[in-house]
DNA sequence: TGGTTTCGGTACGATCCCGTAGCGAAACCA
DNA sequence: TGGTTTCGCTACGGGATCGTACCGAAACCA
């Protein structure tokens, strides 16, 4: 019988579907953009080529959820201080570009994003998610008269994440705790109320 | 007779060399790191298959000459106040970013030093020297007293650099004319000494 | 249980790319 | 001019990948 709830999902196609994106990250981690493809992602999975043209179009789709499953969703805590919890937020950020699958991946997606419109979209949206919660931080501080209230947010988040990525992907520099904890409080310092009074 | 001068170049090399180096630059512009074959290098600079391999040992080696070919030198300007030197200086970088062949061809580098040595160390490299030349300026500045004594040059000019190059590659942000300029007065003008003294 | 869906495996032709060999013509340089 | 170097061209075998067609087996669900 055909399963009467209409989005109901065969349990197959799940599993199926998740081993596929499981063997694209590990590809992409170890051959980069190149190391994906429709063939060796049957043969790492397990799951058979005919198969995974039954559930993506192609190996720009698979690379673009693989993508999105490593893009696990920001957290920040909102406890102490802002510097505090900004410096917090930063450190975690400069451990996830060092050890994570994500971290791995997103050259993959830096070069694709220059020629394939969806993965560009898919790049913009991720980074404006993450970069939201530490925005919302910011916000909620000016609020509260921590920060002087001429802050630009859009402006201190900028300064605050890209030198993180531009160390990792571009520079190609290492990034210890010392310079990212620099790095807060040259940007933050300024825009202190306190600061600003004494 | 074979040429008496040992340090002589016969010139068909160096036309057939050029020939390639400017294929793949397109090539690469087109179709990222992917579109880059010994074979589409061929088809496209009218030079031998037979012809590249006689010059180079294959890809990865055309595709680090063509981003070598690309990286222009960059120049600063000493002839104003700092603010105004860096920001002319940041507003050419985010022309650059915009408008040159080296920008396109960055993401397939990015990609490529992932997971290739020479790469990552030609990437670090061109890094450094492009911003050695920032570095040198804000160093003067800080002997002629116009910035703080105890300013962190290299931290500055990450603060500097990396967003431009983060909007571009990776949040995917236009980068306005506006924002550079708020950008290096944000950087800049807590270091000012004129700025402190008052 | 019994009909339906999804799966895995195989085979296939087509295409692209690799790297090398051999050869004659053209460009170079003393 | 005449020897040397480089070139362009063609051809080749081998490999990887694509996307599809077909089939029987297994998993699913009412």
């Amino acid at each position: 019988m055909a399963p009467l709830d209409p989005d109901h999902v065969d349990p197959r196609r799940i599993r199926s579907r998740q081993r596929v994106i499981a063997a694209a990250v590990e590809l992409l981690r170890q051959g980069g953009s190149a190391g994906l493809t429709v063939e060796a992602v049957a043969a790492c999975s397990g799951v058979a080529k005919t198969t995974i043209y039954r559930q993506f179009t192609g190996r720009d789709e698979i690379h673009i959820e693989a993508l999105e499953c490593c893009a696990g969703p920001p957290a920040i805590e909102s406890h102490g201080a802002v510097l505090h919890d900004v410096e917090v937020w930063m450190q975690r950020l400069a451990v996830a570009l060092r050890e994570t699958d994500f971290a791995e991946l997103l050259p993959t997606a830096i070069d694709a994003a220059e020629r394939r419109p969806e993965m560009a979209t898919l790049l913009a949206v991720l980074g404006a998610q993450r970069r939201m919660v530490l925005i919302a931080r910011l916000r909620s501080a000016v609020r509260r008269g921590e920060l002087i209230a001429t802050t630009d947010t859009d402006l201190v988040v900028s300064q605050l994440v890209s030198p993180l990525f531009y160390r990792r992907f571009i520079s190609r520099q290492t990034t210890s705790r010392v310079f990212v904890s620099n790095l807060a409080r040259a940007v933050l310092n300024p825009l202190l109320a306190q600061h600003c009074a004494s």
